[in-house]
Order: C-alpha cells, then structure tokens, then sequence
DNA sequence: GTTGAGCGTT
C-alpha cells in the first residue's frame, strides 16, 4: 500500500474532504485534525452490514480496515464529553458546562484508578519482575522501579498501575512478598490533599520523560478534546503544559494520572498555588494594576520557573 | 561494592 488520498467528511452526507496517507499507507490522526479541528478518530459504514464501524487508531495512526482505504467516505469521530464545542453539533443536545465535564469522567470511567506506589522492593527486583508478580491480579498498565539516575540502582520502591479498581482495592489490602521482601502497596502521597484548581485551559503535566515529544502529547491529549498549545521547556525539565481549546476538558483532567508511551504523568493546574507577582510590583502603586496584569500574562505564557 | 524508611528529576 502506497501514498493516496482518502475521503474524510463530519456526516455521512456532507462533502467529503480528500486528505493525505502516509508512505505506508496508514493516515495520521493529526493529519485528520489539521482539517478537523477536535477529531478524536475516523469510522465509516461496513457496505456488507450497513452498521458503523471505527478505525483501528494506534499511538495516533490510523490504519485502513483492508487492504486500502478504498473510495468510502470516513467520518469524522469528535470526543462525546467535547462533543457541543464543535460546529457542526446542532444546538438541541446542547449539554450545559456542568454536564460536559462529567461526561468526560463518566466515559473514562468513574472508579479511576491512580498509580500505587511499592515500598520496600529488594534491590535486585526489575520493572519485568514488578509485572510478573502484580499481573496474578489483575491487568497491569504500568510499572516502574525507581533508580539512581547515575549508578542505575534501585532505590527500593516503584510504581504500579491497575486498569481495574477492584485490582487496585485488593492489591492495597494486602501485604506482599516480592523476590523475598515484603512491600506494602499505598496511595503515593503526592497525590494526597487534592486543592481546589483555578479554572484554566491550561493544564500542568508532571513526570514527563524526555523522549515524550510535543506532538506525543498532542496525539494523546486530543483524545480529550482539542488541543491548541504543547509547551515543552528546553532543556529537559521533567513537565510540560498543555492548553486546550475548552476551559471544561482541561479541568476535567486535573488532578489525574495519565500513561503516555508508558509514562505515568501527573496534571494539575498550569496555575501556580502562591503567586507572587502582585507582591513583585506592589511597590509601585497606581501603575500596580496594569503592570501586575500584563506580567501576568506573559507569566502565564512562560513561567518563570522555565528560565 | 554500602542502605531499608520513604514518595515519582515542577
């Protein structure tokens, strides 16, 4: 299979758009965003059932049901919790704010699991020897075992990560005998005392690992919802912020743990908790005001704990 | 090459 154009439209009845395959054959999702602001996935009718049918969306790539895409027309998939943000969505199932952030939750499920993280690991335990022993419970998406950046040793603890929350109950009830040791499974506390967020389009990603890519993030965020900024300080510093077009979608993702190519990472506010910019300039009064404002906003572009 | 309560390179 070769380069070619497949044909891509919002409706079954609306014009179809023709857009770009990859040399392989596969289409980018991306490639469908850039004319479909939001697009989440394609699907088309199966001529031989007459029912809907998705496309087959791997770490962003789409792959052609056969051995081409043929001449049907695809249409176009949009997140269901983003759904009343686009267009072409008629006013009547408008949802309200309310209801499209917790259409978001409820779709990726309302007993959301976390990362447990594992104490008391012998030193020799590997990531391998993490999944062997936590799979005899139940689907493992994550593991990791945490070691010295510079000699490779284990520092005794790691992390874990359940697709079911019945796994994760039953693991944290526990104790459990790893290589010989016995390791205690609990809620990591830094995900204790969740505060209250700012309300922002901007969400902070924790934990990012350095061959996470902006465009990584941005074929994973626009699962939730469009995404219009990927902000990954250079050098390398362990986070990146990730604005969406819809204030509901980025809060709806605050406070959670998110696997992205096998890396577990954290959002929270793009906010800073304590700022002290109105401190900085309340030297200055009477200008206060519109100076504080406009440093804010070029805070917000680009915090200062980026320099 | 060591260690044994903790907390994931904001």
């Amino acid at each position: 299979m070769a380069e070619c154009y497949i044909r891509v439209a919002e409706d079954e009845n609306e014009e179809p758009m023709e857009i770009p395959s990859e040399d392989d054959g596969t289409v980018l999702l991306s490639t469908v965003a850039a004319q479909f602001p939001g697009a989440c996935g394609l699907r088309y009718r199966n001529p031989a059932s007459q029912c809907m049918r998705g496309v087959r969306l791997v770490e962003g790539v789409l792959h052609a049901p056969d051995a081409d895409w043929g001449s049907m027309v695809y249409v176009v998939n949009y997140p269901k919790g983003n759904a009343t943000l686009h267009p072409a969505v008629d006013n009547k199932r408008k949802m309200d704010e309310m209801d499209a952030a917790s259409a978001v939750k409820i779709k990726r499920g309302i007993q959301k699991t976390s990362d447990l993280i594992v104490l008391g690991l012998p030193w020799k335990t590997s990531e391998q020897d993490l999944k062997d022993y936590f799979s005899t419970f139940g689907e493992v998406i994550m593991v990791q075992v945490k070691r010295d950046a510079k000699t490779g040793n284990s520092k005794g603890f790691g992390f874990v990560r359940f697709t079911d929350y019945e796994t994760q109950s039953k693991v944290m009830s526990q104790r459990h005998m790893i290589d010989g040791r016995w390791c205690d499974c609990k809620l990591p506390n830094s995900k204790a005392g969740p505060d209250e967020p700012m309300r922002s389009r901007k969400v902070f990603v924790g934990r990012c690992t350095e061959d996470l890519s902006a465009d990584d993030l941005r074929q994973f965020f626009m699962q939730y919802g469009e995404v219009t900024d990927v902000f990954i300080p250079k050098p390398f510093r362990a986070f990146a912020f990730v604005t969406f077009a819809d204030e509901q979608v980025a809060q709806s993702l605050c406070g959670e743990d998110l696997i992205i190519k096998g890396t577990s990472v954290h959002i929270s506010n793009a906010e800073p908790k304590h700022s002290n910019i109105h401190h900085l300039f309340s030297n200055f009064p009477g200008r206060s005001p519109s100076l504080a404002a406009m440093f804010e906003r070029a805070q917000y572009q680009y915090p200062s704990s980026h320099v």
